[in-house]
DNA sequence: GCGCTTATGTTCGGTACCATACATACGGAC
DNA sequence: GTCCGTATGTATGGTACCGAACATAAGCGC
C-alpha cells in the first residue's frame, strides 16, 4: 500500500503559513519518485517544482565527455526547480533520482505567481536557496581540498540527514557518479568504513552503524552546510 | 585624477530602470576599491550591498588550516552581497577585491526595501543570482574534472570579461590562493602558456596576447557559465 | 540448485599534483 | 648604480588518484 505522502513530510512545505497554503493546497500533486528518474534535464525548460518527501534528488553536471559531478543534493528539507523561482527557467545541469521514494510537484506558473506575490512564500524559498547556494560553493571548495575518504562521508551523511533510518539503497558505482570519481576509488574508501565498523553494505545496500564516526571522518565542508541550513531554515526541525 | 565612476559601467545598474533608478540614485556612494581590501569576512553581518565599475571581487571560502579556494568571482557584471537580498545576511565565505579599482555601495537596507517591492530590480537581481549560482556549480565541477592548466584559462577568462584592456595585475603567488593550488603549479602552467605565445607576464603583471589561444586551451566550464551570463542578463553588453 | 548478470575486489603502471627546499633575477627604494 | 625584498624558476621525492584489465562473488531468475 502506497501511502500518500504528507505535506509536512517536505519541510520547505511544512513551513508555509496556513494562509498561504490554502491557496496552493490544491496544486500540489503527490508523485512517485523511482531511482534513477530525471526530474529535468540540463538546458530543458522546467515545467514542475518538485518537493521531495522520501526521495533524495541529486543535482549534477554532465560533462561533454560523459563523466559527471554532483553540485548539490535535494531531499525533504527542500525543492527541486530552484532556477524558476530565479527566473532562468532552466539550468545547465540535470536533476535525477538519487533514492526512490515519494514527494509532490506543482505547476512551475503557480509556483511563480505565488512567489512574486513577495510574502512569507518567497522569503522561505529565498532563505532555501541560500542554503542550496553554500551547499554548492562547499561542494566546490571539498573538490578542491579533500580526499576521497572525506568526501564519501561527507556524502554518506548528507544522504542520511534526508533519509528516515540509517540504511542507503545506492551502489558504489552509482556513488561514484555523483562524487566524480572511480568506482575502485568509491570500493577502497568503503571498504575502510567498513573495517572501522562505521558502516556495513552488501550488494546495492549501505547500513550506517556509526553515525559519529563518519562525522569524525569528514572534512569540515558537512559541518558548515549543515550550520547553514539550520541558521537560514530555523523552522525546519533539524532530524 | 580619479574620476568618480559611472553608472552605466555596473551592468546591473545600467539595467535598472529610470523610475526605479530615481529613488536609488542618491543612497549609492562611490568608491574605492584596493587590491586585498576585504569587503565582509565569513559570518559577518553586511552591512552594504556592492556594485564593481572597475574593480574585481573574489568570493572565496578559507579552510580552517588556512588554504582556501575561489568560489566564484563578480566584476562590472554583477553585485557582491547576493545573501542580504536572499535573506541570510551573513555566507561562511569571504569577499575580497583581487583586482583594484572602483564601485558603487549602498546600504543594505534600502536594497532590501526596494528588492521586497518586488518589481523590475527583483527580477534583475534574481536573474544575476541564478548566474551567480551556475559559475559556483561549475566552479564545483572544474575543481573535480579539470587540469590545473584549463583551470588557470578559465581564470584568466573570466577575470579578462570583467577587466577593460588585456593587462592583469596579479602576482601568481595570488592566482595560487584564488585557484586553491600552489604556487609552483600555477609558474608552470604560466610558463607553458608563455611559450606557446598566449601571454607575456613580468613580476606582477599578466598580458594576454592571444585570447582565443585561450579559450582553445580551456575547458568547457568557462563556455556554460558565459553562456549562461548572457541568456540570464541580456540587456548587459557582452564585452 | 544452476547459471547469469552485475556489484565488488585487486592489481598494474602512469600522471598530476603536493610539500619542501633552494636558486635566480626583477625592479623599486635609496 | 647598488641593495634588497619578493616574484619567479627549478629540483626532489612522495602520494592520491586515474585508466585499464581482470578476478571474485552475491543474489536474482529459472
Amino acid at each position: 500500500m502506497t501511502i500518500s505522502p504528507d505535506r509536512m513530510q517536505n519541510h520547505l512545505l511544512a513551513a508555509i503559513p496556513d494562509s498561504d497554503w490554502k491557496r496552493l493546497s490544491h496544486h500540489l500533486e503527490p508523485i512517485d519518485l523511482s531511482l534513477g528518474q530525471v526530474l529535468y534535464e540540463s538546458g530543458a525548460t522546467m515545467t514542475h517544482m518538485f518537493f521531495p518527501t522520501t526521495a533524495i534528488i541529486s543535482l549534477l553536471y554532465v560533462m561533454e565527455n560523459g563523466s559527471s559531478a554532483e553540485i548539490a543534493v535535494v531531499g525533504n528539507e527542500g525543492l527541486v526547480g530552484v532556477s524558476l523561482i530565479m527566473g532562468g527557467e532552466s539550468t545547465p545541469s540535470r536533476a535525477v533520482v538519487q533514492s526512490g521514494g515519494r514527494g509532490f510537484k506543482i505547476e512551475s506558473q503557480i509556483m511563480k505567481h505565488e512567489f512574486n506575490k513577495a510574502g512569507p512564500v518567497m522569503h522561505l524559498l529565498l532563505r532555501y536557496t541560500q542554503a542550496l547556494i553554500t551547499q554548492m560553493a562547499q561542494t566546490a571548495v571539498c573538490n578542491r581540498h579533500h580526499s576521497l575518504d572525506q568526501q564519501l562521508c561527507r556524502w554518506l551523511l548528507l544522504s542520511l540527514d534526508r533519509l528516515q533510518g540509517t540504511d542507503l539503497v545506492m551502489t558504489q558505482e552509482l556513488i561514484s557518479n555523483m562524487l566524480g570519481v572511480r568506482r575502485e576509488g568509491v570500493t577502497e574508501a568503503a571498504m575502510q568504513l567498513q573495517s572501522a565498523g562505521i558502516i556495513r553494505y552488501t550488494r546495492g545496500k549501505i547500513s550506517v552503524l556509526d553515525r559519529p564516526g563518519l562525522e569524525r571522518r569528514t572534512c569540515e565542508c558537512y559541518a558548515v552546510v549543515k550550520k547553514e541550513y539550520d541558521r537560514l531554515l530555523p523552522d525546519i526541525p533539524a532530524k
